[in-house]
DNA sequence: GTAGGGTTAG
C-alpha cells in the first residue's frame, strides 16, 4: 500500500508526527519548515521506501532539511526506528553531519530508540566529543555502562576525547580504570589518547608511564610523547626524543607532525641548527610544500633571531596564508624591526589576505617592541573599528606593554580597568614590569594586589615587587614581602638559560652544578669577571631580592644562567663566534650590563632572548633599550 | 547489526 506520507505537506507531516512525538519535535520541524510554503522542496517519494536498503541509502544521499524531517517521521512511524542499521545510518546522519547536525537533535532521536547497540551510544558520544558540551558524552558513556552494555575501544577512544576537551582528568581516569577491566590496555590508539589527557592536565608522569607501557609505540604515540614534553616545560628533552625514536630499538619515522611539534620546540630553546636540522629533514621527506610546516619555519627562524632565513622560507612559498603573514609580521616584530612590520601587515592587505586576530597581536608587538606609541594606539583603534575584532587578552597585553615602556603607567592601568572581564595575570604582570623600569611603586602595589586577587601564585610577581621595593631602598617592604612569600610557600621559578652546541642544548639554572664540565664552566666565568672589572664592570644592586651584604649579594649575582651559559659558550667556541643565549625569565639589569661589556671586552656578539625580547649585545651596545 | 578512534602551523 502506498504510503500517505508521500505528497504530505509540512503541515500534514507536523499533525501526523504528533501523533508519535512529544512537543521537541513539533519544535523542530517548525524550525525547520520554510517561512514560505510556496518555496518548499518537494515532497520525498516515500513509495520507493518500502525496503531498509532503499531508506538507508536516501538517509545516506539526503541534503535538504525537511527531506530529513519526511524520514524521521516516516522511520517513526513504520517502526523501522527499531531497525539498527536504519536508526544508526539516520543517527550518524543527525549526529555527525548534514542540515540537522545537532546533538540536541539527534540525542532526542536517540532517546526514541528502545534498545540502542554500542554503535549508537558511540555516534552520540562522539557528536558530543565534538561538541561544546563535551561534558555529556562522559554521562552518556556512565549511563551505557550502567545498562549493562559494553564499550568497545572506540567508545573509551571518543570518551577520553571529550575528557581532554574539558580538561576533566578525573573523568578520564575513570575511564582509563573500565579500560582494563574492558580488556582494551593493549590498545595502542586509545593509549595513545590517554597519553595526551595526563599530558594536557600536566600529569607528565602519568603519560610518560602509558607511554613506557605501551606495547607498540608507532610515530603518533612518539609525536605525543614529543608534545607532552613540550607542554610540561621540559622542551630539551622534546628534542632528544627525535633522535631515541629513530634508534634501532624502535625504528620510528619521524613525519610532518613530529617536525612540527620538534619547530616548536627549537623556537623555545633557541636552538637554531637543530631547526636547520629539521628544516633538511622536512626537505628531504618531501614534507617541503605543506603550508603548516612553512608557516612554523618561519617562526623558528625568527625567533631564533634568523631573520634571513625566516624571509627566505616565507619568499619560497608558493601559497601564504593569513598564518604566514602573520608569522612574517610577529618576526620582524620580535626582532625589533617594527616599520617593517607595519609595512608587511600593508603589503598583506595589498594581497588580498584579510588579517585577523593574530595578525594584530604581530602588529601591536611590533609597536611596542620598537617603540611606535601613536601606530600601535592607531592600530588598536583601528583592529576593533574597522576589523571588527574584539580585543582578546594578547592585544590588551600588548597595548599594556606599550604604554608602560612609554612610562604611560595611567593609561595603560586605565586599559586595563577598562576590559570586559578581569585582566589576566600576565596583563598585571606587564604592568607590573613597567612600573619596575619606572620605579612606579604605589602602582605597583594596586597591581600585586589585583594580582592576589586573582590567587596568582607565581613567584616572579613578588620578585618583582621585590625588585620595585629594594630598587627604591624601601627595605622594610622587601622583608614583609619575602615574609608573605615564606608564609604563602611561594617558591621562584628558577631562571633557566639555554645554549646550543652543535645541534645539542645545553641548559643552565641559577647556581648550576649538573653539568659535566662545571669546574671549566665556573673557572671560565671567574677568569671572565676578572677582565670586566678591569674594564670597569660594577655588580647592579638593586635586582637583588633582599639587603644583604655587598660582597655576599655580587657572589650571588655572578651565578645567574645567562652568566653560565655564556661562559660555557667561551669555553666551547672559537673567539669570536657569536653566542646565542635563550632564557625563560626577563633578563636582570646586572646581566644585562655584564653582556654589554662582555660583548666589547671579548669580541663578540652575543644575542639573548629573554621571555620576551631579542636583546643584541655588538661591542659594548645593545639594540634594545630595556636597560638603559 | 553499522560506522567510527590517537598527534598537528602564526
Amino acid at each position: 500500500m502506498a504510503p500517505v506520507w508521500s505528497s504530505c505537506s509540512n503541515r500534514c507531516l507536523l499533525a501526523a508526527t504528533n501523533l508519535h512525538f512529544p512537543s521537541y519535535f513539533t519544535a523542530a520541524i517548525s524550525i525547520a519548515t520554510p517561512q514560505h510554503p510556496e518555496n518548499q522542496p518537494e515532497s520525498i517519494s516515500f513509495f520507493s521506501l518500502n525496503n531498509k536498503e532503499s531508506i538507508i541509502s536516501t538517509i545516506k544521499s539526503i541534503s535538504n532539511k525537511t527531506h530529513l524531517l519526511q524520514i524521521h517521521a516516516h522511520i517513526l512511524r513504520t517502526t523501522l526506528i527499531q531497525d539498527a542499521a536504519v536508526s544508526h545510518h539516520f543517527l550518524c546522519r543527525v549526529a555527525l553531519s548534514g542540515p540537522l547536525q545537532s546533538p540536541t537533535y539527534s540525542h532526542r532521536f536517540f532517546q526514541q530508540i528502545s534498545n540502542p547497540f554500542v554503535s549508537h551510544y558511540n555516534t552520540m558520544i562522539r557528536a558530543y566529543s565534538f561538541s561544546d558540551s563535551p561534558q555529556k558524552a562522559l554521562f552518556l558513556y556512565q549511563d551505557m555502562r550502567r545498562r549493562g552494555i559494553a564499550a568497545n575501544p572506540l567508545t573509551s577512544s571518543f570518551v577520553v576525547k571529550s575528557c581532554i576537551k574539558f580538561l576533566y582528568l578525573l573523568g578520564g581516569v575513570q575511564v582509563h580504570c573500565n579500560i582494563f577491566k574492558d580488556g582494551h590496555q593493549s590498545d595502542s590508539l586509545l593509549l595513545t589518547a590517554l597519553m595526551d589527557l595526563y599530558s594536557q592536565c600536566q600529569k607528565y608522569d602519568d603519560a610518560c608511564k602509558v607511554f613506557d607501557e605501551m606495547p607498540q609505540k608507532d610515530t603518533v604515540a612518539w609525536n605525543v610523547m614529543i608534545s607532552c614534553f613540550i607542554r610540561n616545560n621540559r622542551t630539551r628533552d622534546a628534542l632528544s626524543l627525535f633522535d631515541v625514536m629513530q634508534m634501532e630499538k624502535y625504528e620510528c619515522v619521524p613525519d610532518d607532525v613530529t617536525c612540527l611539534l620538534l619547530l616548536q620546540a627549537c623556537a623555545r630553546l633557541n636552538a637554531l641548527e637543530f631547526g636547520e636540522r629539521i628544516h633538511s629533514y622536512i626537505m628531504v621527506h618531501g614534507y617541503g610544500g605543506a603550508l603548516n610546516l612553512s608557516n612554523s619555519l618561519i617562526s623558528m627562524y625568527s625567533r631564533c633571531g634568523c631573520l634571513d632565513k625566516a624571509y627566505d622560507v616565507f619568499m619560497g612559498m608558493k601559497n601564504k596564508n593569513v598564518v604566514s603573514w602573520s608569522a612574517m609580521i610577529s618576526g620582524l616584530a620580535v626582532n625589533g624591526y617594527g616599520r617593517k612590520a607595519i609595512e608587511a601587515f600593508e603589503e598583506m592587505q595589498r594581497n588580498g589576505i584579510q588579517p585577523d586576530d593574530h595578525t594584530f597581536t604581530g602588529v601591536l608587538s611590533a609597536c611596542s617592541h620598537s617603540g611606535l606609541l601613536d601606530e600601535g594606539v592607531s592600530f588598536f583603534d583601528r583592529m576593533i573599528s574597522e576589523f571588527g575584532i574584539t580585543p582578546a587578552i594578547h592585544h590588551y597585553g600588548c597595548m599594556v606593554d606599550l604604554l608602560g615602556r612609554a612610562g604611560l603607567l595611567d593609561k595603560a592601568y586605565q586599559l586595563i580597568t577598562s576590559m570586559e572581564g578581569k585582566p589576566d595575570s600576565t596583563v598585571l604582570r606587564t604592568l607590573l614590569g613597567a612600573c619596575r623600569i619606572h620605579g612606579h611603586v604605589t602602582l605597583g602595589e594596586q597591581v600585586i594586589e589585583h594580582l592576589i586577587e586573582l590567587k596568582a601564585q607565581d613567584a616572579g610577581d613578588y620578585v618583582l615587587l621585590l625588585n620595585l621595593y629594594s630598587s627604591a631602598g624601601h627595605w622594610e617592604k622587601v622583608a614583609e614581602v619575602r615574609k608573605l612569600m615564606r608564609e604563602k610557600s611561594i617558591q621562584t621559578t628558577p631562571g633557566c638559560c639555554t645554549i646550543e652546541l652543535k645541534g645539542a642544548v645545553h641548559e643552565f639554572v641559577v647556581d648550576d652544578n649538573s653539568h659535566s664540565r662545571k669546574v671549566e664552566i665556573y673557572n671560565t666565568l671567574d677568569e671572565i669577571n676578572k677582565q670586566l672589572k678591569i674594564a670597569g664592570y660594577v655588580v647592579e644592586l638593586s635586582s637583588e631580592l633582599h639587603k644583604i651584604d655587598d660582597k655576599e649579594k655580587g657572589y650571588a649575582l655572578s651565578y645567574h644562567s645567562e652568566k653560565l651559559a655564556i661562559a660555557f659558550g667561551v669555553l666551547v667556541t672559537p673567539p669570536g663566534t657569536t653566542l646565542r643565549v635563550a632564557s625563560n625569565l626577563r633578563i636582570c639589569v646586572d646581566c644585562h650590563n655584564f653582556l654589554k661589556l662582555f660583548s666589547a671586552v671579548y669580541n663578540r656578539d652575543v644575542i639573548l632572548r629573554d621571555h620576551k625580547r631579542f636583546h643584541r649585545f655588538r661591542r659594548g651596545h645593545c639594540s634594545c633599550n630595556d636597560y638603559w
